[in-house]
DNA sequence: TTAATATATTTGTATAAACAAAAATTGTAT
DNA sequence: ATACAATTTTTGTTTATACAAATATATTAA
């Protein structure tokens, strides 16, 4: 039999997540551009120039899905980052952030961290610290 | 700016989830039924012989997307559940769970269980409980 | 050098999800 | 009774996801 605690906790991660997801998507929505393309800016930006290949963007994005091949085509049609073959290694593929790209992100981004902010407004920054440090310790 | 702690929370809640939701899923995988139908199950199962409608279903199950029609049309090709139009509002559909699909619950619960219980060893009772507390403070 | 293996990306395909619109039935107001 | 609105479910369509296979290049070993 499972404990009432275990099947609770479980259950208010995989919940708080989607009402998080939920509202998060809200703003993407608005902004026409998805949650992943969003995340791949973001490590795009990380990176200051530096151009990262799409196994570095697949391995730090948070839904390590399959298709980085495809959300980054959509960048690119909206002109968000530039791909083109790496000098050293033909097998990868260089990608970039455009200015176009950075300046999108620059426009989102604190819209987002707002976002971000407004959700956990109920807890303290000591909360928020141990949820952090729960949270870490599951399905690992 | 957005504080390091919201961002690390918030983050770690997505990340955690998607963690659960794929350890879950190795077990899905391998009795072949996805998560939402395996909710749905639990739904119907919960109800204890009395019909429930697609309606009902949709507002409890946790990801409240919208083909539940095709859900249990899946769930109708394994024998795991019946459907017929409700005697009294011919809109309604009653939708049980077969006695096929008691059993296949019976026997993938406790795996599902088990599952959950080795996600949360590392955390004790009450740091569940104030894990889910925390949660449930976020995003309402 | 050649063959075999490893790496990085792309493509194909099958399935699922999101969303809007349609269809069927019921309830309500005039 | 009729028209109109509300409820419940279904269907259509577009997009996203997961997974496997294919392609291209690089590395290694014989």
């Amino acid at each position: 039999m499972i404990k009432k605690s275990t099947r609770d906790s479980i259950l208010s991660i995989l919940k708080t997540s989607l009402r998080i997801n939920k509202k998060l998507n809200d703003v993407f929505k608005k902004y026409e551009i998805s949650e992943q393309q969003f995340n791949i800016l973001r490590i795009l930006r990380g990176q200051r120039g530096k151009p990262s290949s799409l196994k570095t963007i697949q391995k730090r994005m948070v839904h390590l899905m399959s298709n980085t091949t495809r959300l980054v085509d959509k960048l690119i049609l909206k002109d968000f980052v530039s791909r083109e073959t790496c000098k050293f290694n033909r097998r990868k593929i260089d990608i970039f952030i455009t200015d176009k790209g950075l300046k999108f992100l620059n426009e989102i981004n604190p819209i987002i961290d707002k976002s971000e902010e407004l959700m956990t407004t109920n807890l303290s920054e000591e909360e928020k610290n141990i949820l952090t440090k729960l949270l870490n310790k599951i399905a690992v």
